[in-house]
DNA sequence: GTCGCTCATTGATCATGATCAAGGCAGAAC
DNA sequence: GTTCTGCCTTGATCATGATCAATGAGCGAC
């Protein structure tokens, strides 16, 4: 349902401010909402939340309440198996929507941790349903949003499973590139907000296999590391690594 | 939303009827719908539809037109990497829903494989989104289906990041047998529909480390294997072969 | 500045599971 | 029945990445 208001500039303008207080890449931003709608998105949502780097912003076992909205910062999302291991499930950036999992059985089945100072906004799901019941774009706009975080974890099964230690860092630098890039920021120079160990643990590898890689993709010249400054020279020899990963 | 109308033992017979329709133990049986609202669903739902033992209900790149319920037998859904790589993302029995990925894209992103004769029932997307916005249980259960995916791709990958081949195969085990005991068949012998390159595929591992895990788990009696048919002995055996899995 | 802590790097060795290879079994086609 | 084919099992060897261990760099607290 697009928005059949002529004016589309206020429209547009509408949108851009509601989005930006939240920075809802995800939520908003494909929407194609009118100001009558958007204003609805507006009240609903909170301004933004500060979370501490370090801090959960929920744990696994929480009652859910609301998604969030990452609007400034950096998150980890991760399960812990009985026994205490933990296995991270995904990074996250400005405009990613979090806590998905929870809707399930109402709980949250994993953690979310800020990797650094962040800001998020709160949508209260119960009110989101009912927001799309009646802004049909919004309902079908949600379903995607599952579906596509669906799709993400399947490519994250593809990695575990077929590929070896080299094809999964670069599949990971290539990602976290093209997010940067998306949201702005180089895409070829980043800060990584997370610990060798994280990264590991995202991409089934003990830390030490991660340091080396990279020391290795630094001899051959593919990238350049300092500490959690990565540089990436030869952006194809890592396209070239993943494509051609035989298992 | 449950059912307001008095005559309880008329809705749960029109449940059950619509639910053995097509067997939608994942979509129908939480719902507690009433009488009408069952209607609805059923008017939307097809008839069976038949899909031969190796053939596709769908392939990756295909539109998206509608989800599917398994109304009988097993199928595989599993996604391809660029190189031809198969990666299994999951096995689907009588009752589950499969297809939600493609929501994100109006494309599928996987095949679906019938891995034995099966019967499907279609549930077109678009009307389902309509028929959601009439009935709020429906939108709710549909966003809980999706959720579900969610927190089962994250314990598998829990499984691909953290677990040794023994721990994964006796998961994947124990799961089988969990989801036969649900439908009301033998926790403890049951037929294995896949081969051990698509258990392998599945669990990340080579074919002849699935077999020789399970010439294993038999000679320590855990469990009796016959070609595809296997009988756990001692299920507290390899529940803790899982529930030790120190990485 | 020093101390103390976390995180990262690098080396040496080991173990798990992949790979290569040969053979066997079961079911379908004839 | 026989043959053919696909799937499974088992053995031998190899390679990847885990593990163990030591050192070093960065950074905040004081």
């Amino acid at each position: 349902m697009l928005s059949t208001i002529p004016v589309q500039d206020t429209s547009i303008k509408h949108l851009r401010q509601a989005c930006s207080n939240c920075s809802l890449r995800e939520l908003c931003l494909p929407l194609g909402l009118s100001v009558e709608e958007m204003r609805h998105v507006d009240e609903l949502v909170s301004q933004g939340r500060p979370v501490k780097r370090g801090d959960a912003l929920y744990r696994a076992g929480e009652p859910f309440r609301a998604l969030f909205a990452v609007k400034l910062g950096f998150f980890k999302t991760s399960v812990v198996s009985e026994d205490g291991r933990e296995q991270v499930t995904g990074f996250h950036m400005t405009g990613d929507l979090i806590g998905l999992d929870a809707v399930s059985t109402d709980l949250h089945t994993c953690d979310a941790v800020a990797l650094e100072d962040s800001q998020v906004c709160e949508l209260p799901f119960v009110e989101m349903e009912e927001l799309a019941r009646k802004i049909p774009a919004i309902q079908h706009h949600l379903y995607k949003v599952m579906s596509r975080e669906i799709v993400r974890d399947h490519g994250v099964m593809l990695l575990l499973g077929n590929m070896k230690a080299e094809e999964r860092i670069a599949a990971f630098l290539l990602n976290l590139s093209q997010r940067f890039a998306q949201r702005g920021y180089s895409a070829s120079s980043f800060h990584l907000r997370m610990t060798r160990e994280e990264i590991g643990s995202y991409l089934g590898l003990k830390l030490e296999t991660v340091s080396r890689t990279l020391s290795k993709f630094q001899e051959q010249g593919y990238i350049k590391v300092q500490n959690r400054l990565i540089e990436i020279i030869q952006i194809d020899a890592l396209r070239q690594l993943v494509s051609n990963c035989q298992g």
